[in-house]
DNA sequence: CCTGTTTTAGGACTATCGTCCTAAAAAGTG
DNA sequence: CACTTTTTAGGACGATAGTCCTAAAACAGG
């Protein structure tokens, strides 16, 4: 059994992607772990502290998961794929709640909300593991441009198949990140 | 002077866009258009009703500025060239707040609530106009996959622009676009 | 078994929200 | 001017939010 503060984050994580994070009350996350809100203060002064525990495991969840590809010895243009494939991956929970990641940051941008900056963090952890890979397969003057480019076409169909949930958009966008990605790495061998 | 719904109206377009719907509140409203919460609830019974009003004028203003570049007689490539170009056009407020239509669908969509099919009917509004510009174009078979990438990418570079307000950012993604328009039509014409 | 600390439960408090009611003011009509 | 309708102001109401307090329960080490 996890430590009643993991859990309290494991929920609140998962209904602030679900229902956002102003929509999610203390008494939603207490409901959902099954103990009181007076036990929920003990554990967290604010909602706020609340937030930053959920970006705080947020980075290090994605971090761990960026890491892993890295260190399972993919190579670059593989590990960019794998970025590109996480589109896939969560088809079904992007479909239904967006990106967790874009979702959270536009939410916090609009309330001017101090977490803002967490948010835009998971965005800087993405971009610059990204510019990375582009810097190793020997994009070393538009490498950042080209993870922007990346991170960008992610949260436009991030968001449009939350609009519209249907599976063979989703499928043929990844193709085609995808296939940029092959020219990408055409040009920079050649 | 406008009659008071419109100014209702106005203000509660710009504050949802701002702040979020849930964010606004019905005194935040009346605080800018200078009238008391009871005259409030003359124009709107319920706050839902605000939201359907604000969609509906969000829909008119952006039906109309389509329709004007069709009007114009500019070339349907033209026309989605002008499209690709709101994003330099409103780019001050897209860096500040994010995409209009966009943001207010993440938003109403986690909310689950049932004005998400109006901002939904937001982006059907360019989805099909985009669609007909490039049936026009001579894109038949693939018009509506050539209208959802187009749309994608300007909600993931108005998402990353709201994240990193870079104005060269911005730029440079548009010009891409534009480059693959510009792709497009040379294939469709050759 | 006792004692001190950690953890939990439950409720009180204040503020704000959407909603609703009532009466006065303004505008329009004969 | 008198009368009706439209518009406005201001406050009441219940619900819910985040926050905070207090006391009981669970647990720790000697």
């Amino acid at each position: 059994m996890p430590a009643t503060r993991d859990r309290i984050v494991s929920a609140a994580d998962q209904l602030f992607y679900e229902r956002g994070f102003e929509a999610t009350s203390f008494a939603d996350v207490a409901a959902v772990v099954g103990i009181s809100r007076g036990n929920f203060y003990y554990h967290f002064k604010t909602k706020d502290q609340i937030l930053d525990a959920v970006i705080e495991k947020r980075i290090a969840d994605r971090d761990a998961m960026l890491d892993g590809w890295v260190q399972a010895g993919q190579s670059p243009r593989a590990c960019i794929a794998s970025f590109i494939r996480i589109l896939l991956m969560n088809n079904k929970k992007i479909r239904a709640y967006g990106c967790p990641v874009g979702t959270l940051f536009s939410e916090l941008a609009k309330l001017n909300h101090p977490g803002g900056d967490g948010a835009r963090a998971l965005f800087d952890l993405f971009r610059v593991w990204l510019r990375r890979r582009f810097e190793d397969m020997g994009r070393t003057e538009d490498a950042d441009a080209l993870a922007m480019h990346i991170l960008a076409r992610s949260q436009g169909v991030a968001t449009l198949a939350n609009a519209y949930p249907d599976e063979q958009f989703l499928e043929t966008e990844v193709e085609q990140m995808l296939a940029w990605l092959d020219a990408i790495a055409a040009q920079t061998q050649s």
